[in-house]
DNA sequence: TTAAAATAGGACATAAATGTCCCATTTTAA
DNA sequence: TTAAAATGGGACATTTATGTCCTATTTTAA
């Protein structure tokens, strides 16, 4: 709380003000990001064409809202990391089945399982840029290129 | 400290005779976790067949090995999580090396990418059978799978 | 059997984070 | 201009984890 009232320029008792509880500033940290990942999907327009490039579209988009994800969701307990970040989303786990249903997805795959390794996979290449060992674009394009393999339901 | 001499059914103050800070425990826990590491190396006989399949054996060594290695450094700041786990071990960097040449590894993906990225997969398949949303058969199943397909270098 | 080593079970001081209060000062808005 | 609201800057108690220390008891090994 200190260093948060720090970076924002204030003291801890401001902050306190508008965030009686620790657990509630990290309550409104993570309705925000829940907001930018709602107008993430918005731009992916995830009805439009195979549901596999929808998904990647999808990444894309979560991948610019990335720092504020991980500062909302990248605390939790070993526990609350599967029911975590898109639990209310109904919308990835239909995209997906979707997916299944035209051929552009793997129907090995299950959706929790797409679901895990995206914020897997999204959160180490963010962590590849964070720490200067590729540029964001590099980063970003490292993972849809593998996530795109991963997701083919295409013979090799 | 007090959770850790309650599982081991004993009291603080042996725990801390054995290993007086925190610290030197963590460094143990990590000494064993290394070890078992290289014990997972020697057993998939990485110099064998294509650099690819070497590293699916690795891998699958390594899930063996999943609740030590995730103990020992399942812990680390946003900042060491890249130059992590297998910092020092230059096999792995070697085998994708390796697998470029033999074209069983996708050239396109980077040692680092696919060391974290292999890391980050395998956590999420250990977690996914941790909670009991699939079956550790299952979800090694699910990561081998999808870590095949993302190592490919053959059209699709 | 006996001395040495290890353990259990505490007490104690320290440090860090959190939440609550309070009040003087500054800023905002009527 | 003046009253209300927000802020800065503390003090304070509480909680939790850590590390140190001590002693009686138990276990091990000579």
């Amino acid at each position: 709380m200190a260093d948060i009232a720090e970076a924002a320029e204030t003291v801890r008792s401001t902050v306190h003000r508008y965030f009686p509880e620790r657990a509630d500033l990290i309550a409104a940290l993570r309705a925000y990001a829940d907001q930018q990942m709602a107008e993430a999907g918005a731009r992916a327009r995830l009805e439009e064409g195979p549901a596999g490039a929808a998904l990647l579209r999808l990444c894309a988009e979560y991948f610019e809202s990335a720092d504020l994800v991980w500062a909302a969701y990248g605390n939790l307990t070993q526990d609350q990391e599967v029911a975590s970040i898109g639990a209310s989303d109904t919308s990835l786990r239909s995209l997906v089945e979707r997916g299944h249903a035209d051929g552009s997805i793997d129907p090995a795959l299950p959706p929790l399982w797409i679901e895990q390794a995206l914020w897997s996979l999204l959160y180490t290449a963010w962590l590849l840029a964070a720490a200067r060992q590729a540029s964001k674009h590099e980063a970003l394009g490292l993972f849809l290129h593998s996530f795109e393999r991963m997701l083919s339901s295409r013979d090799m």
